[in-house]
DNA sequence: GTTGAAAAGTGCTGCGA
DNA sequence: TCGCAGCACTTTTCAAC
């Protein structure tokens, strides 16, 4: 009887262990983590392999601070639309407002909910009046400022 | 005339294209970035140092999809605070949600703004009912169930 | 500051258990 | 399925421009 063994679609402790030395720092050789877990380098690519074929892993990104760039203010903004149906045609043009960093679909007050990195408060406005007022559908927008970024991590794992 | 030249702490054009390339992907080798920008591996190697001790890289991180790992709800959360003088005291207390992935400290409406990230709605019940009201401060709180998120990238520099 | 090449370290692959 | 060992590649260093 023939019978294909499916590559090991279970995550279990060994996999949590490595994404999560890896969420910390993307860097961390093989070769460390397989001693901080008792097991050889081998193991590990074999894992990781694993995890990104199953699209666990979506990648690794250099985290820079946008301060130190000239990106001084974050911000929320809640939008409202005039129709909710409005929301995929909304959602194709603010793609293209480059300093939208994260675009929601939420429950609640606003259809749609962004936080945004710009230079500064002008540079804010500018985006504003310019580029999302005017975008279809858009009714008003709510602004929250971070005064302070005070927690910013990934999801624990387990 | 001693003269301590300090190492140059200008971000020119070839740090911002160098930047771009690992904020999307962290694991481009130097070699190749090097061949992509027409300069030395080397170069890359000492500008990258510069941006390192510069404080603008804060580390590498490993991207995964909090979906395929258990975890299905992405919320917003509005927390009213009795008194702003209580901030500091809230946010060492919500460091401990290991749920909460970022918290600001916002003009508008609320003191704080957080997001959570956690398995399902009962799982996000149990962390406002026992982890959030409970503490020193929280009048009250407002929560924004992510339905989608339609973008999420980093900032896109110059 | 940049280059190019040598040295050191890491990631990858196949065989054996 | 895991571990070990050799090979390929990348990062790092350094003298010279």
């Amino acid at each position: 009887m023939s019978h294909r063994k499916a590559p090991n679609l279970e995550i279990d402790n060994l996999d949590i262990q490595i994404l999560s030395i890896l969420m910390k720092n993307a860097t961390t050789p093989y070769t460390e983590i397989a001693k901080e877990l008792i097991v050889s380098g081998g193991t590990i690519h074999v894992r990781m392999k694993k995890l990104e074929e199953m699209g666990v892993i979506k990648g690794a990104t250099l985290e820079v601070d946008p301060q130190k760039l000239g990106y001084d203010i974050t911000a929320f903004l809640g939008i409202y639309l005039e129709k909710g149906s409005q929301y995929n045609e909304a959602v194709k043009q603010l793609k293209n407002v480059k300093e939208i960093v994260e675009l929601h679909y939420t429950t609640g007050s606003w259809s749609i909910f962004a936080k945004i990195v710009c230079h500064d408060t002008n540079h804010l406005r500018e985006i504003l009046n310019e580029n999302i007022q005017g975008i279809t559908g858009v009714q008003r927008t709510e602004t929250f400022i971070s005064l302070e970024e005070s927690i910013k991590r990934q999801i624990t794992l387990e």
